[in-house]
RNA sequence: GCGCCUGUAGCUCAGCGGAUUAGAGCAUCUGACUACGGAUCAGAGGGUCGGGAGUUCGAAUCUCUCCAGGCGCGCCA
């Protein structure tokens, strides 16, 4: 419905100029142009677009609303161009102008899909000009080296993946950007505790298997926090490591590997690409960060440490923190490698990423350090004008106790773990279900659709809900078969499998489209109203307004599906039916797969 | 103490300037399988949108203030 509602909006503006000739006589307006207001109707029943613009008019111009509301409408009615999308406008309430698109172009629009693979989404390169095709850096997931994934990554890794997903469709040049913990001080005691335990690893070619390399971490912990002799030795391998000490570089580079291994499993097991380009990687940009902070005058060394002191908003007398840049050791920090690869990112290659837009998905608990981060950055003039920097925060993952969620023994839970119960539990589900039916499957197909329905569950509770609040975690519900969850939308889609089973051809042409019911036009809205949603996330960087409107797609669908008979209908609304399970299988389809979900036939 | 975020139906949450009844889902209750998978659909009950003030023709939505909860707070990331 974008084209139709930018046309609507079109003629409405010259309905606007035509009808209310002393509009620039308004204080405060150009006269050429004002904003007719036009929004989606709030409710079904006022129609498709509503426009505002009457009410808050009405004061200005000292004339009531609906006296505004009338005198728009009637060189709307006067406009055949109008009148061959819309049908004629109503007044309601105090001054709403309602607008209903009519049928015929309902029906065009709906053929304009068929064989369009893009469903109606613009596509940002194709309809800008090559020049403006834009690079987004997404930095997202950034688990820690020597660690595992937990809980704490989850949502992270599935909402960037999502949103580059996204950003990616609408035709623009995503960088998905792995910003792993792979340097810091932690790495002193690690390389220290693998001399000692394992020194065979460094001298052989190939890489050993440290197993579990959690237990490796906490043992190093432990002795770190438990050994002077062994802290001693620490500092000084961090020292060697930042040095380039090859033996010690050489260490760090096996602990890396490890993980990343580790990491790619779960990363594959989620489908989801992404790139790495650790905290190392910045390493020889940091000094130069600092110096060009200082020429630039922001620096200030304040007990021993270079701080960049931020610019309050509130009138607080109390300083603000400052963003520190290097300690008082000389070392430095994270503020410092943040503020090198946001520096990296916005410059032009190959110097940097040349993006034009940075997105950082990380926990709203860093919402503080980014604003530093950002403000030192802006000041510093690291942002191009056109560039736009933003940090996508989320809140936490609680279990049931509305608490952050561990496992029973109090401790954080893996996140391999975590999908594998869902998994696990997906396929209980199924083989009790399959067992009441009756039903034999082999068991390729039980292990397919449980390990689908399993992980698609966890995407989609997860990128179902505003990020913004925290998260209550529940495999009872995020698995359940009812309700806005996963499963219930892949149920929609082998539905309509299951009519092309039965002999309806999905591939059918849109010639001679003629629809009878209500729930058919039901149908034939929302799945034209596609286009708008990618856009509004693309804007908004709310993947659960993607999951809302896929939820409504499958209600409004399964009402048509439970009332209105498909291959038993006449023609021809029989291929005209086929056509709406077509599109709306194609939209689910194309939709979840923006989620990063996968779809299925049976289940 | 300061900063950020969140308080909406019994529960989990949408909505974040607009229209008599503030929406979903779960749970509860009542109906519907001789149509394509009932893993569905139709319906009912349930809310002074944390409290108070302000802006507006109009506030869950914007501003201020108070209360409650979460998270963070100079050399960890």
């Amino acid at each position: 419905m974008l084209s139709l509602f930018s046309s609507v909006e079109t003629y409405l503006c010259k309905a606007l100029e035509r009808s209310l000739p002393d509009l620039g006589l308004i204080p405060g307006n150009s006269c050429l142009s004002i904003d007719p207001q036009l929004v989606s109707a709030s409710k079904p029943e006022f129609g498709d677009f509503q426009a505002n613009c009457a009410l808050s008019l009405a004061k200005k111009m000292k004339r009531s609303p609906r006296d505004i509301a009338n005198a728009i409408v009637e060189q709307l009615e006067e406009d055949d161009d109008f009148l061959e999308i819309c049908e004629i406008p109503k007044i309601a309430g105090p001054g709403f102008i309602n607008l209903t698109i009519r049928n015929e172009c309902l029906i065009k629009e709906l053929k304009d899909r068929l064989g369009d693979d893009r469903l109606g989404v613009p596509h940002n390169v194709v309809n800008k000009g090559k020049d403006q095709a834009s690079s987004v850096v997404v930095d997202f997931s950034s688990p820690n080296i020597a660690k595992e994934m937990h809980v704490g990554h989850l949502r992270s890794t599935i909402i960037g993946d999502c949103l580059s997903r996204v950003l990616e469709f609408l035709g623009h040049s995503v960088v998905r950007v792995n910003h792993v913990g792979d340097w810091g001080t932690q790495f002193g005691m690690l390389i220290t505790h693998l001399n000692e335990v394992s020194p065979q690893a460094l001298h052989k070619a190939d890489s050993v298997d440290l197993g579990d390399l959690v237990a490796f971490y906490r043992e190093a912990k432990k002795r770190f926090d438990d050994d002077e002799h062994f802290r001693t030795k620490s500092r000084h391998e961090v020292v060697k490591l930042q040095g380039g000490d090859l033996l010690a570089l050489k260490a760090w580079q096996l602990l890396c590997d490890q993980s990343r291994r580790e990491f790619q499993k779960i990363y594959d097991r989620l489908n989801i690409s992404i790139h790495e380009r650790g905290e190392s990687f910045y390493n020889p940009y940091l000094k130069s960060v600092v110096d060009e902070l200082t020429t630039k005058h922001l620096v200030v060394t304040d007990q021993g440490a270079k701080c960049v002191f931020l610019q309050e908003k509130s009138q607080d007398s109390r300083k603000a923190p400052p963003v520190i840049v290097q300690k008082k050791d000389g070392g430095f920090n994270y503020a410092t490698t943040d503020l090198a690869a946001l520096r990296y990112r916005f410059k032009q290659t190959p110097e940097g990423d040349g993006a034009t837009r940075v997105i950082y998905v990380t926990d709203a608990g860093q919402a503080n350090h980014f604003d530093g981060v950002f403000q030192v950055a802006q000041r510093a003039n690291w942002i191009p004008e056109q560039g736009r920097v933003q940090h996508v925060p989320f809140g936490l993952v609680l279990g049931d106790d509305g608490k952050k969620l561990k496992t029973r023994s109090g401790e954080t839970v893996r996140l391999c773990d975590l999908l594998d119960e869902a998994v696990d539990r997906a396929k209980i589900d199924l083989c009790r279900r399959l067992n009441e039916e009756g039903r034999e499957e082999d068991q390729a197909f039980i292990n397919k659709v449980s390990t689908t329905v399993g992980l698609a569950s966890v995407k989609y509770a997860d990128l179902s809900q505003n990020r913004i609040t925290n998260y209550q975690f529940s495999f009872d519900r995020m698995l359940s078969l009812q309700g806005n969850t996963a499963p219930y939308l892949l149920y929609a889609c082998v539905r309509i499998s299951g009519i092309a089973r039965k002999g309806g051809d999905l591939e059918t042409t849109g010639d001679n489209l003629s629809f009878c019911e209500r729930y058919e036009w039901d149908l034939v809205r929302q799945i034209l109203k596609f286009d708008e949603i990618i856009i509004q996330v693309e804007e908004e960087l709310l993947p659960n307004r993607l999951c809302n409107y896929l939820f409504e797609l499958s209600q409004v669908f399964n009402r048509f599906y439970d009332q209105v008979p498909v291959l038993k209908a006449e023609q021809p609304f029989r291929n005209s039916r086929l056509v709406l399970c077509r599109l709306t299988a194609e939209t689910l389809r194309l939709g979840l797969g923006l989620l990063g979900i996968p779809t299925l036939d049976r289940m």
